[in-house]
RNA sequence: GGCGGAGUAGCUCAGUCGGUUAGAGCAGUGGAAUCAUAAUCCAUGUGUCGGGGGUUCGAAUCCCUCCUCCGCUACCA
């Protein structure tokens, strides 16, 4: 049977437009999905959007629209940046879907039986006018000293109605899931911080409001919705299925890829919800760093430059997908910047891969007919350049064991290095006048090498490698990680060349004077 | 404040269960080649391994201390 693998990015929440963030977190989930494919799993893919919350109510009215408006016209950009991007996720799930409603009433129910829901007060700093709580310490001082939101609008000690989850009789559960499963918070400092901040005691986690309407009914009752984190994680389960038992299918999730700013929610309340509930935990819970603009957070002043669509359109999606993937050690922070893609970009698939092809493919085009020439018996470099390339998968699996996506490409671009100087050393333009025969050998390996590490780049730039893959007439279903071995097959008539990654310009905002 | 992490070549970083001349990519410099997207290949680093002290035959790697930066420290998501 076909191992199944389930992947999911974490729901973004459409109060404005998709950022870099978004983006980045799309595509890094996106290599993952495809490169479990190619080795011949079958993936669930999801992502999609958390529709409810005051936030959005209130970007609603700001808009003059519904909240149910508002979201149908915002969720429409994220779809199209997966589109543009290339996200080949196997559903979009929005919370506002029934299915989704079905689902997190049921969790609820679930977590109510288990004796864990019980009605309390919630009490904080409220303010009538953003219709928001505000903790002690955000607030600030007005003119008499009276205290203000950080808006600037009065507030003022209200006590609400609330239900809440017992978290507190989930402490030592949790401490004990992270010493049995290490792995379960990734990459390992954040697994370090939740330990820490786990150890330190949990209060009881409000989950209901009654102060805004935006949201799932609580099941029982006529004036409180859930609060945020329930709703927004429960769509891991709706999104397979649940509470339909085929959700067992897919789940326990393999991997929830997240932004570090909420390994929280997923890795301390998401498994306690679950446990209360009777549910499979998921397997792990991965945290990537944020991507700076020019080594700064994205601020709005900075404006459309850096919308991921903007660069994806000027520099292409393989480019910019290679770019984040590459550069960003995935865990980490990292920095972009429109020079460093056009770097990037340049030296690993314009010059490296790209003209790796074209060299190649361009000699069998005048030299072989169009036709893939055969090879002869391999010289040591010959048996050197497959020896070396027969390693590459398991060592790019090695990384992905880890999720290091830069050391998987790291490797795989080593590899198109090691090709080059192959190429190179091989001199086919000399063979061609002193042994024509040698010189179909060595195109025909350089070929071969480039198919595979076509197939091997698929999951990074998935349109680029495809062209490369159509260029050396390779059949759509010989382009998974087992055909890695089947070889190209002398005789078969090649497609014209044509560059598949153009060299970038970089694109100069403006000129002074 | 508490807990944790980091400071290594111009840039981004790898390397730390202590051990021959501290590495890679990019950038720079020199050369080769001309099949190719002026791409490629080869060669090339006088780096206080944040400062100081200590342990040791020997420390980037262990200990102490100081400096700097960063993360976490719950109900916006």
């Amino acid at each position: 049977m076909t191992e199944r693998y389930y992947i999911t990015t974490a729901i973004n929440y459409p109060n404005g437009r998709p950022h870099m963030g978004h983006a980045y977190e799309a595509i890094a989930t996106d290599f993952i999905a495809r490169f479990r494919r190619l080795e011949g799993r079958e993936v669930f893919f999801l992502t999609g959007t958390d529709e409810h919350g005051l936030k959005i109510a209130q970007a609603a009215r700001a808009a003059g629209q519904s909240p149910r408006e508002y979201v149908s016209e915002m969720v429409h950009h994220f779809k199209e940046m997966d589109e543009v991007l290339n996200i080949s996720y196997d559903r979009f799930i929005r919370t506002t879907e029934p299915d989704h409603y079905a689902c997190v009433q049921d969790l609820w129910t679930r977590m109510e039986a288990s004796g864990d829901i019980y009605l309390g007060k919630y009490e904080g700093w409220y303010s009538v006018r953003d219709e928001a709580y505000y903790d002690e310490k955000e607030l600030i001082a007005g003119d008499d000293g009276e205290k203000l939101s950080p808006e600037g609008t009065p507030v003022e000690w209200t006590v609400e109605e609330s239900y809440f989850f017992r978290l507190s009789a989930y402490q030592e559960k949790l401490l004990a899931l992270y010493e049995a499963q290490p792995d379960f918070i990734q990459p390992a400092h954040r697994l370090n911080e939740m330990k820490s901040f786990v150890s330190g005691g949990l209060r009881d986690l409000s989950i209901s409001r009654t102060s805004f309407d935006w949201g799932v009914p609580v099941p029982g009752t006529t004036d409180h919705v859930m609060y945020v984190w329930l709703d927004a994680l429960s769509n891991y389960l709706s999104g397979v299925g649940y509470p339909d038992e085929s959700y067992r299918d897919w789940w326990p999730c393999d991997v929830h890829v997240i932004g570090k700013d909420v390994v929280r929610f997923h890795s301390v309340y998401w498994p306690a919800f679950l446990m209360s509930a009777g549910i499979e935990l998921p397997k792990a819970v991965f945290g990537h760093g944020f991507v700076l603009w020019d080594g700064k957070k994205m601020s709005k002043s900075s404006g459309n430059v850096v919308e991921p669509l903007g660069l994806a359109a000027r520099y292409g999606t393989d480019q910019l997908r290679y770019f984040l993937l590459r550069e960003v050690p995935f865990g980490h922070d990292g920095a972009y910047s429109e020079d460093a893609i056009v770097t990037r970009a340049n030296a690993d698939l314009a010059n490296d891969l790209g003209n790796l092809a074209q060299r190649c493919l361009s000699m069998i085009a005048k030299n072989c007919e169009g036709r893939v020439p055969e090879p002869s018996t391999p010289t040591p470099a010959d048996k050197a350049l497959d020896m070396a390339l027969s390693d590459i998968l398991s060592e790019m699996q090695d990384h992905m064991g880890r999720l290091q996506i830069h050391s998987a490409l790291e490797t795989l671009w080593r590899q198109v290095g090691e090709t080059n100087a192959y190429f190179a050393g091989r001199e086919p333009w000399a063979l061609k006048k002193t042994d024509p025969e040698a010189m179909g050998s060595v195109l025909y390996r350089t070929a071969d090498a480039v198919r595979q590490l076509a197939i091997l780049a698929q999951p990074a730039v998935p349109e680029g490698a495809a062209k490369l893959l159509d260029l050396l007439a390779v059949p759509e279903n010989e382009r998974s990680f087992d055909a890695l071995g089947n070889k190209l097959r002398p005789g078969t008539e090649l497609p014209a060349p044509k560059g598949v990654f153009p060299r970038l310009e970089r694109q100069t905002e403006e000129t002074a004077s």
